[in-house]
DNA sequence: GTCTATAGTGGGATAGAC
DNA sequence: GTCTATCCCACTATAGAC
């Protein structure tokens, strides 16, 4: 691990703590174990180190998210290799996923617009693949947005509680959040 | 609306776009229309803005479940009620919601400690709600933490999507939140 | 009850020695 | 590549006039 990949990993768990306005690059000079001006030789910026962490993550749900669109499956099994993506992800990257989720808007103005982007184009693509499974009769008629949501909510704050109550086995994580978010607990 | 509320509201406004700690008492005093230094003739701190948004709210949560945990109706329709009382709360007061779950962290020593103890306490009284229905084979017998966090993971964030697409009649997202939570979508 | 002025602290970031 | 020293600015909060 590079001395660059240690400050933005350091810095992330002090993110997902307290959050980006919260933490000083003190703090994370401290944590990475040297004092703040010597970061300012691996960085250009604290902000830097959020645009890293949430671009990079964005990146990958895109990818992924292409992915799943454009292979031969159904509207359904599209729907459980989406929640197996969030879950692996959540697994290997729950700190930036934190970042992500709450930080977003402390990003500088074009990764700020890049992000937004990419996460409507995100969101499009789930609402697609739902709408197609209702067409075909496969999803049950409710609202769209109610459906997209409600499993999104879900998938996206995992990270919060994935450690915490642990010790689950990731495909025992999986096969349970793919039964209750499809077919329900009743 | 006194002169106290006023301030605690735009506040909440502004604690909601960008998070506590990047919210100055210079922007409060601007939302609210008068300089940083009087807003001190109605509040000690900035920190007591967000205790009386958090801690209110979480009253309301505490009371809510305690109300709906003692009456005589069956582990699945308490569930429902528990729905409907965060649809409701997320509908008046998507603000507080906000302050809630993004910035509790910040809160002083003592008001951390009862809302994290009020918070376990919720979250073990819709936990027993939950194992007490699949004992009785009214909800299937899966992982109870993961039925647990997909519908309240889903509840509490509901606040981030339910203006934006809003227009959704509350009686009509209720339907249909129950429907996805309990029934699924297949 | 609101203002101006300011105290006192800590923020992000840079300069320059080693 | 890391350090000490420091700049400049924004922050929360207070004092005291009106």
């Amino acid at each position: 691990m590079t001395r660059k990949e240690e400050i933005v990993n350091a810095a992330s768990q002090l993110f997902k703590e307290k959050g980006y306005s919260a933490v000083s690059v003190r703090d994370i000079a401290q944590a990475t174990g040297m004092k703040a001006a010597s970061l300012y030789n691996h960085i250009a910026s604290k902000q830097e180190i959020l645009s890293i962490l949430i671009l990079d993550l964005a990146n990958e749900f895109t990818s992924g998210m292409a992915n799943i669109r454009d292979r031969e499956i159904s509207p359904l099994q599209k729907i459980e290799k989406v929640i197996e993506l969030h879950i692996d992800i959540t697994v290997n990257q729950s700190e930036a996923l934190a970042a992500l989720n709450n930080d977003w808007m402390h990003l500088g103005e074009d990764d700020l617009a890049s992000f937004v982007q990419m996460r409507e184009d995100y969101e499009d693509n789930f609402r697609n693949i739902i709408k197609k499974g209702i067409k075909i009769g496969q999803i049950q008629p409710r609202h769209p947005e109610v459906i997209l949501f409600s499993i999104l909510s879900t998938l996206r704050t995992l990270y919060l509680w994935y450690q915490k109550r642990g010790k689950l086995d990731v495909n025992v994580l999986k096969k349970d959040m793919v039964a209750v978010l499809l077919r329900g607990i009743v």
